[in-house]
DNA sequence: ACTGAGGAAGTTTTT
DNA sequence: CTTCCTCAGT
């Protein structure tokens, strides 16, 4: 963000220059509780890494004595790089600056005996735990239909998240899952995973803060080495994070937290807006600052974000203003349906290209994963590069998480739910009947699945091909860790990933995705380079890894609201702003009007990343699971102050049908029949109107091969060339066109593509 | 022990 | 419409 020139003096230290007033007290005022009310687009990171900057500065505490949480490792990964551009290489020594589960990793670590782990524990995922719950489940004799491993997965997390341990929760509490049954489960997984020598993130907060409670000296500790402390996104921090810092803080008080309740927008994972509200009552004298100055929208994009939220109640209260120029007006779009919202999308944005912008400095945001797909699917037809933020995150994929499996093993003997992922992968002949036997012999000893195995290889318990396969597994295991001692990590995992197997199972499975799994084991060795031990990189991998490809050619970005918080974009696509979709039907039908108000902040969101335009787009018609269906704008698009919006409609009956309606009745459809696939949106797709959407493309694409036709196509493809496509596979190259293939793929039939997007092979 | 077919279920957001 | 997951058969 740029900030600027503001009284602008000679003396001052760099990190003030270009701070507004209020933006300075935040920097300078170091002593005491301060709490910081940003709204968006103020300045607050800024202010937060000259505050970081002023206090290595003056020398008031070294980098190891400052306590810096944020709460996303995005978020981490920015302040380290800009506090580091102001005080250099200091920032190498703060160990202190992450996110409040990499803190808590770190501080865990070190006092792991006290909650009765080892300090090399594993930090399991959302695919172990699920695992390990749906075990006890099945071994409470519960029906694992009725009572789902998701749902008390999500139970337990929100124990943890209000600080709860399994002594905490009472007989109501209980109730929330199985029939009472919650507690005696919770206490039961925290059991097995002491046993496995595991915690799950929840338990990164927990942990700590059971021993903070528990143990003055640690605590006494803690608070002496804190000097400061400094909370990012404080709106977002539920009831752990909050008793945590408060004990931290408890001794010194000088904590600053920086947040903006109307972007609170984490309350289903246990975030508290309260506790801005709670601040200025644990801390008495806080002194509070309000950012208002915003540096990064036009009046008209402030306007339609005010005009939004200025729905919700209870709100603290922030006047936003800005010098920038009035700029354009906020667009609102109607469209026919969700191909052509991806079509127009893709056009506007080619558009924007052709007039000088770079597709760096776009982005669509979505509410809802599954609506990326709409446009992933469009851009690879028109060749639009893009890069979807999120999904399927790079650790999650299978591969890597075999891989990091086969890790765990040998770098922690006693992990069995690592032992239990790979025991039988690749194939080799250990199946139910196998891994059964090793459990039953592990539970009845208490030792570790590894040990089992390695005991039973010595009994009848195992014959044949069995017991052989074991025991060679369970000799590659030992020998991996022996090598592990004087093997750089990165060569072991290769060598691992050979000898164990399963580099040859991909290598022999001629699938689509075969290719690219490969490709994502490779980078996982590469990214091992970076870090110092095995150790250093299994805990990364757990908690900050994420798919953050290199940068090559510019490419528009695509990704939820929730991922886009704290960044910003020169012109944003806010699209299926729809009744049920935005706000989500899910959150009205569960949460009333604390969901809503929710919904409204993430519209609020969404709308202020933008520097310069918004657009907003809203379907009338979206075929979900398979059913078309007919939606309304949603009540959002009716709270935009008109004076700011531009809108239009490629349907016929003009924007005058949704938007007098909106503001008039609750619900002007009210008697139409949705949702059944019988409304009206479905019998005109099925008649007049797809017409109109089978011809749009058709005037679409021949334009896009316009733009493309002063690009000279690839000189090393040919007809009839078989090539590799990340998406579709492997398929035969039909025709060429400029920079433009069409491809019969072996899955999937013909697609157009564009040239760069395949690999020959 | 593995493979295939069929059924059911599920789609919000993240560390 | 997917995608996962379980269950049955080989």
């Amino acid at each position: 963000m740029t900030v600027p020139q503001t009284t602008p003096s000679p003396q001052d230290p760099p990190y003030l220059r270009g701070l507004n007033e209020p933006q300075r007290e935040a920097v300078l005022t170091s002593e005491g509780p301060v709490l910081v009310l940003a709204g968006a687009g103020t300045g607050k990171t800024a202010a937060l890494t000259a505050r970081l900057a002023h206090l290595l500065y003056t020398r008031k505490a070294w980098p190891s004595e400052i306590l810096s949480v944020t709460f996303t490792n995005k978020a981490a990964r920015e302040m380290r790089e800009r506090v580091g551009r102001l005080v250099g290489d200091a920032v190498e020594g703060m160990p202190w600056l992450g996110t409040f589960h990499a803190i808590g990793a770190k501080m865990l670590r070190r006092h792991a005996e006290l909650v009765g782990l080892q300090s090399n524990f594993t930090i399991l995922d959302t695919d172990d735990q699920l695992r390990l719950m749906k075990q006890l489940i099945v071994a409470a004799n519960l029906d694992e239909k009725r009572f789902p491993a998701r749902q008390l997965a999500g139970v337990i997390d929100s124990w943890k998240n209000k600080g709860m341990t399994p002594a905490d929760v009472d007989a109501g509490e209980s109730e929330r899952f199985a029939n009472g049954r919650g507690g005696e489960l919770y206490q039961q997984y925290q059991d097995r995973l002491k046993a496995v020598n595991a915690c799950d993130f929840g338990d990164l907060l927990l942990h700590v803060l059971t021993i903070l409670r528990t143990h003055r000296d640690v605590l006494e500790q803690y608070q002496q080495r804190f000097r400061y402390i400094m909370v990012d996104e404080y709106q977002d921090t539920n009831s752990v994070q909050y008793l945590w810092l408060r004990l931290l803080a408890q001794e010194r008080k000088n904590i600053c937290c920086v947040g903006d309740d109307d972007q609170s927008i984490y309350s289903w994972r246990g975030a508290q807006v309260e506790n801005i509200l709670r601040f200025e009552r644990d801390f008495p004298g806080a002194k509070v600052i309000r950012l208002e100055q915003n540096y990064r929208s036009t009046p008209h994009i402030l306007g339609a974000a005010g005009g939004v939220i200025a729905n919700n109640s209870g709100r603290l209260g922030k006047q936003l203003w800005t010098e920038l120029d009035a700029g354009e007006k906020v667009r609102v779009i109607g469209v026919w349906d969700g191909p052509e919202e991806a079509r127009r999308v893709g056009e506007e944005m080619e558009a924007c290209r052709r007039s000088g912008k770079s597709y760096d400095e776009m982005a669509i945001l979505v509410r809802a994963q599954h609506q990326t797909r709409e446009f992933e699917d469009r851009f690879i037809a028109i060749g639009l590069p893009y890069r979807i933020v999120g999904g399927q995150r790079f650790y999650e994929r299978m591969e890597i998480r075999d891989a990091i499996a086969y890790l765990r093993v040998v770098n922690q003997p006693a992990d069995d739910l690592a032992f239990e992922r790979i025991v039988n992968v690749p194939k080799r002949g250990l199946g139910d009947k196998a891994v059964s036997t090793v459990h039953r012999y592990a539970r009845a000893t208490g030792s570790p699945l590894m040990t089992a195995a390695a005991r039973i290889l010595d009994t009848d318990e195992l014959t044949g091909a069995a017991r052989k396969s074991l025991g060679r597994l369970v000799g590659d295991i030992a020998r991996w860790r022996d090598m592990a001692r004087d093997l750089p990590h990165p060569e072991l995992a290769r060598q691992l990933l050979d000898e164990s197997g399963y580099t040859a199972m991909w290598q022999a499975e001629k699938s689509a995705e075969a290719a690219g799994r490969l490709e994502n084991l490779n980078e996982l060795v590469r990214a091992m380079e970076e870090y110092d031990s095995l150790g250093a990189f299994l805990e990364h991998v757990s908690l900050v890894m994420d798919n953050e490809g290199s940068a090559q050619e510019p490419q528009v970005t695509i990704m939820t609201i929730h991922a886009a918080k704290g960044l910003e974009f020169d012109t944003v696509f806010l699209a299926g702003w729809e009744e049920g979709l935005f706000p989500s039907q899910r959150s009205l039908d569960e949460g009333g009007l604390a969901s809503l108000e929710e919904e409204r902040r993430l519209a609020y969101v969404a709308i202020t990343r933008a520097r310069r335009l918004a657009v907003i787009l809203h379907a009338a018609n979206r075929r979900i699971y398979g059913q078309w269906t007919s939606s309304l704008p949603s009540r959002f698009v009716g709270e935009l102050p008109a004076e700011h919006i531009d809108a239009e409609t490629t349907m016929a009956g003009g924007e005058s049908l949704w938007r007098a309606n909106w503001s008039e009745r609750a619900d002007p459809f009210a008697d139409v029949n949705r949702g059944t696939g019988r409304g009206p949106g479905w019998q005109r797709a099925a008649s007049s109107g797809s017409t109109f959407t089978r011809d749009a493309p058709r005037v679409i694409e021949s334009r896009a091969s316009a733009v493309s036709l002063g690009n000279k196509g690839r000189s090393d493809v040919s007809l009839g060339l078989r090539v590799f496509h990340q998406k579709f596979g492997y398929g035969t190259i039909a025709a060429i066109e400029g920079n433009k293939l069409e491809i019969d793929f072996e899955t999937g039939g013909r697609k157009r593509v564009l040239d760069s997007f395949v690999t020959v092979g």
